[in-house]
DNA sequence: GCCAACGTTGGC
DNA sequence: GCCAACGTTGGC
């Protein structure tokens, strides 16, 4: 099983849009970005991700899962782009903020510390459990 | 609101 | 296939 990580615009879609979904879960529509598209394709049923705030909050708020690989985007006119579907599964006991990502020397080759605009990413195995240990810690 | 970083587009 | 112009993202 991988890791992955998603950003949106909590303006755009919240998190607690997300969880409204239920078990339905929601299309992550509108990446328009190779990378994003690939890293899409290659999740599987069951990775999970973590769900990023991007602008407003600028933290990680909750955990997803994978419930559709990935698919023909039904908001795109052109078919080369593509998105899986994502649930919720559960908020993190307390987000995890960019600062205190890149705060941690353990988390300093993360994508999104890099401070890549990429709206899909990797996220490595060590990387996830460090910050679920800092989401528990941070209390 | 600014702007740096970066991806995409299109003319040549 | 290069690269300038342009658009977008997202932190600050």
């Amino acid at each position: 099983m991988a890791f992955w990580l998603f950003k949106s615009e909590p303006d755009a879609w919240s998190w607690d849009q997300q969880v409204a979904r239920g078990a339905t879960g929601e299309e992550w529509t509108g990446v328009r970005n190779y990378q994003a598209r690939n890293n899409m394709r290659a999740m599987r049923i069951g990775d999970l991700g973590f769900y990023y705030h991007s602008n407003i909050g600028k933290e990680i708020v909750g955990i997803v899962e994978v419930i559709r690989e990935s698919a023909p985007d039904s908001t795109a006119d052109d078919p080369r782009w593509d998105c899986v579907v994502i649930r919720a599964r559960q908020p993190l006991v307390r987000p995890v903020t960019l600062e205190a990502a890149k705060a941690d020397p353990m988390l300093a080759d993360m994508a999104l510390v890099r401070s890549s605009r990429l709206s899909v990413q990797p996220v490595q195995p060590k990387e996830w459990a460090h910050i679920l240990k800092i989401s528990l810690t941070a209390l």
